[in-house]
DNA sequence: GATAGACCTTACACCTACTGGAAGGTCAAC
DNA sequence: GTTGACCTTCCAGTAGGTGTAAGGTCTATC
C-alpha cells in the first residue's frame, strides 16, 4: 500500500504523513524497490492511532508521548490517564479565555451602534479602557 | 520615550514593539540622535490599542483593520461592528469545538482505571474507534 | 579616563503543525 | 511513446512572536 493509499485510509493527507515521518513522531517506512514508501496494516493503525489523537486535540508531542504507551505493554493505565488529565486541564484554561474573550466581543457589538456614524464603542473601548 | 519605557506603558514587549514596526502593523517611530526609537503619547496610544485588541483575541491582521477604522475619521461604525460580529462567530465556533474536545477527554478520563494495569480504555479508543 | 552594567540597534534562527511548490523519477493506460 | 497521475526530495512560507548573538550607547562609579 503506498502512501495515498495509506493517507485515504487513515485521513491524513501524504504530505502529512511525510511530514510525521520526518519528525520522527512516526518510524520511516519500509521502500518498495522503486524507492516509494509502503505501508502495512500495522502501520497504518499507528497512523490512525495519530489522526485520531491529534483531531482529539492533542499537540504532536503529546501524540509521541501516546505513541510510546500505545506501542509499550508495561504500560501502566495511571501514566496514560495522568497525561489526558492534563490535556483537559489546558483545554479547559482555554475554554474560560474564550469565553471571556466572547463575553467582551458580544458586549463591544451591543454597544456599537453599526451605523453611517464614525462615534463607536467599540473604537472607544479599544481607545481608552477607562471610558468602557 | 524610548522602546522599554513604551512597552512598560503598552503592555507590549521591546520585541513585539519592534516587530510590530518591522511588519508594517505600526509605523516607524521616529529616531533620536543616537538612532534609539523615540515614542510619544499619541504613538503610545497607537501601542495600548494594539495591545487591547490582540488581548480582546483579535489576530494581528484584524487589528490592522481596527488600527485603520481607528485612524479614520469618517469611518463607519457599521464596518467596525462587522468586522467585531465576524471575530464573534470565529470565536464561538472555536468554543464549540474545544467544549467537544473538553467532553472527549473527560470521557476518556472517567473510562480509564488509573492504576497499574495495561489495559486502558482511552488507548483502545485512540487505537480503535468501533471498540469506543 | 576606564570600566561595568543596562540599555539600544540589527539580523538570523527557532517555535507549531503543517502546506505549497519546484524539479525530477516512475507507473499504468491508451 | 506520450499523457497523466503517482512518487521522491528539498526549500520556503504560514502566525505571532521569542531567543540569541554581535555590536553600539548611555550612565554611574572609581
Amino acid at each position: 500500500m503506498n502512501i495515498s493509499q495509506a493517507a485515504k485510509a487513515s485521513g491524513l493527507s501524504p504530505k502529512t504523513i511525510r511530514y510525521y515521518e520526518r519528525i520522527e513522531l512516526i518510524g520511516p517506512a519500509s521502500r518498495g524497490e522503486n524507492g516509494y514508501r509502503d505501508y502495512n496494516t500495522k502501520d497504518l493503525d499507528v497512523l490512525r492511532f495519530v489522526q485520531r489523537a491529534r483531531a482529539t486535540g492533542f499537540s504532536v508531542e503529546e501524540c509521541r508521548q501516546l505513541l510510546s504507551l500505545y506501542q509499550n505493554p508495561e504500560r501502566h493505565s495511571s501514566e496514560v490517564k495522568s497525561l489526558v488529565q492534563g490535556k483537559l486541564k489546558r483545554v479547559e484554561a482555554q475554554i474560560v479565555e474564550l469565553n471571556h474573550m466572547r463575553d467582551t466581543l458580544q458586549d463591544l457589538v451591543q454597544r456599537c451602534p453599526g451605523n453611517e456614524v464614525a462615534q463607536c464603542a467599540i473604537i472607544d473601548n479599544l481607545a481608552d479602557q477607562e471610558t468602557c
